[in-house]
DNA sequence: TGATTTTTGAGGTGCGTACCTCAATTTGAT
DNA sequence: ATCAAATTGAGGTACGCACCTCAAAAATCA
């Protein structure tokens, strides 16, 4: 049987409410009297249960998913999984919602932040892009006694136990090393397709892809990236163009999860080329079966979403997380495995 | 706020004694009553607590793995994943042990599970070939209320949500593509080496090896497996054998977790092979990252063996499982995205 | 109808912890 | 040594549920 309290009490020689007021660290106890609570806690191993703990402050954890309004496939799959988390860490008194934010406005989401009360909240994920406010906002919520995390696309500052999500200079260098191995090894030009590179997602993606391009297949010339902008059709326009200027196309890397239009574009040219992409969605999906796209480098967003709950939990409850489960991986697919 | 049993009590027009024997199916109640309770928990939306009725019962999940003797280095991985798993579902009231079996022993295995008693055990999960009587001593430990999957290496007619573990012929098929891209394109043999062909896993994965690289590029051939028994010697002997009979070995296909001698024997040849192997372990890892090994196929032994736990949990509470967090992907490292 | 069985209610106890109050004891300062 | 302040102990209630007992009520049978 798992020590208790009461066992605690006995063995430190004190009674439960002092023992409590340790565990729960409250003021009025001597520091040798907690010295000497905290040494029978290593003595018999005690492990505080949680869960009765819980039960008697009748608490549960309410976490905040701040996601862009965009309403690009990968975004409704973290949402959709948010859905499914809800369910999952019900019995365990976890609960997320998700809130939409305009993610280049930093003003209004650092002043989201400030609003934010600890009673209603205990933990706040966030997926933007790096502005002073809003990394200066999520400190003075941990300040307040609000966990935080960044997830997906990373605060430049944070920590990196603050980030949940994966290396993007690794995977750049991923879908690099296999569009090395994938095209023809004769000279050729590869084509790059991001939505913008203002983001710290794509120029860390495309970074570790130039690296291993240059590095060990420098018969392929990487070219400039094209910047969608979301708009489709900018990106027919621009995607076109750039196949009408340039012969010898031997590879396409999309570096953002819309990969609608590119493949169109790509598939309509006479001659094949290799076609790598990010994330998972119902189209990618779709695409890779077909053979249209040749390799997928993802994130799963079940486990981004599950890590990040029980990341924040963790911090709550001022408990070390299982580094190994809360890793995100780079996840290649391709048709056989998907 | 959740309602409560006692909300529940209410709602149904009944007292809390009869709502516990509902839920708890005792019996003694009229069924009629049965569905009154029934259509106020659907219409309150009524979760029930399972912290607190585990509190109450003073319950804890047991869980047991039976694991073969063998002593390779995935195998060691399980092994301190399911003492990981035990720090960080301590909380949760679940501890796991392992027990070592010799895996070629059917009757001993059965015998083993015929001894266990649903008082000290409320799971296992076994990972061993399928023999008809291991089959029927797990079907006798359900009967006893003891739940059971079997995981890595599945028995053959267990249904598929009692196992655990990946799809060996989509992994082999997995192998074949990437072998199929990354080899080069002229004509070229490959040799196969796996521990045993009769196991299901390694006859699986062939299966799928040989069926894309027959349909997509013919101008490979695939030679007979090779099969080490687990001997070194032996393993080495043959191997050394075929490249001395075979001209032109494009590619090394290793079915099972112990590359080592087989990666030595290939690195020393004069020609570079294409080496695809599975399982991550310390030694497959340093040999990706080094270049000797080009993909590793694997499935994440954390990720079995917190799944087994869920899902043996799951079966406890006669709960469903979450599918998406419990299906075990088939992963694809190459260098860039250890 | 009366006797028997089945069903239901009322109430209590305990799981391991949080959190509260009040009194007792110890400590420190003067 | 005296008094105030800090520290500690004892005890209670509560969280949501399981599980137990006993008696009352209802249904069933002869």
């Amino acid at each position: 049987m798992r020590p208790t309290t009461k066992d605690l009490a006995i063995a430190a020689g004190v009674s439960l409410a002092t023992v409590d007021r340790v565990l729960n660290d409250r003021s009025g106890v001597r520091k040798d009297t907690v010295e000497r609570v905290n040494q029978a806690i290593e003595k018999l191993g005690f492990i505080r249960n949680l869960v009765a703990a819980n039960l008697a402050r009748g608490k549960d954890y309410r976490f905040l998913f701040l996601l862009p309004r965009g309403g690009d496939q990968f975004l409704a799959g973290v949402v959709a999984r948010i859905t499914e988390a809800n369910l999952a860490f019900a019995p365990e008194m976890m609960r997320a919602e998700v809130r939409h934010i305009h993610d280049s406005d930093p003003h209004q989401i650092a002043n989201l932040l400030g609003r934010l009360d600890a009673e209603q909240v205990d933990g706040v994920a966030i997926m933007a892009p790096e502005f002073p406010q809003v990394r200066d906002a999520m400190a003075r919520l941990a300040e307040r006694g609000i966990a935080t995390v960044s997830f997906i696309s990373g605060q430049i500052s944070s920590a990196p136990e603050d980030f949940v999500g994966i290396d993007n200079r690794a995977a750049g260098a991923t879908a690099g090393r296999l569009m090395g191995r994938f095209a023809p090894s004769v000279a050729g030009k590869i084509l790059v397709v991001a939505e913008t590179m203002h983001a710290r997602d794509s120029l860390e993606r495309r970074l570790g892809f130039d690296e291993v391009i240059h590095a060990d297949y420098p018969h392929l010339t990487v070219l400039p990236s094209l910047e969608t902008y979301g708009d489709p059709e900018r990106s027919a326009r621009i995607i076109r163009a750039s196949f009408a200027s340039h012969a010898g196309i031997a590879g396409v890397y999309v570096l953002g999860p819309e990969a609608r239009v590119p493949l169109e574009i790509v598939t309509a040219q006479p001659t094949r080329a290799t076609i790598i992409a990010h994330e998972r969605t119902p189209f990618t999906e779709a695409a890779l079966l077909s053979g249209q796209i040749d390799a997928l480098i993802t994130q799963d967003p079940g486990h981004l979403v599950r890590s990040v709950m029980r990341i924040l939990r963790a911090r709550c409850d001022r408990r070390e997380i299982l580094a190994s489960q809360e890793k995100i991986r780079i996840e290649i697919f391709i048709k056989e495995n998907l």
